[in-house]
DNA sequence: CTTCTTGTTACTGA
DNA sequence: ATCAGTAACAAGAA
């Protein structure tokens, strides 16, 4: 069916994947110096022009590498921040440089881990001979260097960070108060909630056994409380498990996660519920395909 | 050919 | 100022 054959095109960094990438980043890129920028022809990720994309980049050490929502923002020598998003399709991979060897001898990387291929838009060299590639089949992600103040003025558009002292009950109630659209809605809402996307709010919707179309002003406290609780829970899990891999998200070194086998709900249309067997519903909730329990989820 | 997919922003109007 | 709703972006599958 369409839903079934659909579901496998699904590729979409949300916070559990970004941070997965992060922290993978984190260990080989800290401490490299940018040797060379390279852009492919379709070169739209590369902002805010591939000619000063490559110059702001270009000599810059990477000094150590944070997350906000589902962005990804490089610290950069000279007080400069690398600001990378996947949006829906983009990768960002690694790979150490030709003919290395680790361990016992074996050249690195064994398997290919889909780097560079007809994706790949940025390609920036280290001056080890590492490299980190920018794939993007759907050239809705970006890559771009700015100071400081820039860099503020993007971080104050997100809301609370699940997984921080920053996300508290108290703030969720108030998220959910005077908003008559969809729970979904809201939770989709990247300056109210950041970090939340198609995957992680059906499943927590699931777990806190509330329908994604209820409008959000009709929670009830312990409802909002159980969402609250379910967000943290799964995103939890998610970054336990490396982030779900439908097809297209890859972590640092190109392998997927493993948290797709742990779905409840998403990607599982038509298919029984996990809980009560019931057939699991899809329909299309603030713009997106939803999946949920009829029985379970009110 | 049309429709559907999704993260985010820009824009409309209330 | 804040909220709600929608078009736009873009490539590929069906």
């Amino acid at each position: 069916s369409r839903t079934k054959n659909s579901a496998l095109n699904k590729k979409m960094p949300e916070l559990p994947e970004v941070e997965t990438i992060r922290r993978d980043l984190a260990k080989k890129l800290v401490g490299k110096k940018v040797s060379k920028v390279k852009v492919a022809k379709k070169s739209k990720p590369a902002q805010p022009s591939p000619a000063v994309f490559i110059k702001n980049l270009s000599g810059k050490k990477i000094t150590d590498i944070n997350r906000r929502g589902k962005l990804l923002i490089f610290k950069l020598s000279d007080d400069q921040f690398l600001l990378g998003h996947l949006k829906m399709t983009g990768q960002l991979i690694f790979k150490e440089p030709a003919g290395k060897i680790i361990g016992g001898g074996h050249p690195y990387p064994k398997p290919d881990v889909g780097a560079p291929n007809t994706h790949t838009r940025i390609t920036i060299n280290f001056n080890d001979g590492s490299s980190l590639f920018f794939n993007d089949q759907r050239l809705f992600g970006y890559m771009r260097v700015v100071d400081e103040a820039e860099k503020e003025k993007v971080l104050s558009r997100f809301g609370i960070e699940p997984l921080t002292k920053n996300f508290k009950l108290e703030d969720f109630h108030k998220i959910f108060k005077n908003r008559s659209i969809a729970t979904k809605a809201v939770l989709l809402d990247q300056p109210k909630i950041a970090g939340l996307g198609n995957i992680y709010v059906d499943e927590a919707c699931f777990l806190a056994k509330i329908k994604p179309s209820k409008p959000a002003n009709k929670l009830t406290k312990p409802q909002r409380e159980k969402l609250f609780k379910a967000i943290n829970k799964i995103i939890k899990e998610a970054v336990a498990k490396r982030g779900t891999t439908f097809n297209g998200f890859r972590d640092g070194d190109g392998n997927q996660g493993y948290y797709a086998k742990y779905l409840k709900v998403y990607g599982r249309a038509n298919q029984p519920c996990r809980k009560c067997n019931t057939t699991l519903k899809k329909s299309v909730v603030a713009a997106r395909g939803t999946v949920y329990c009829p029985k379970c989820q009110k």
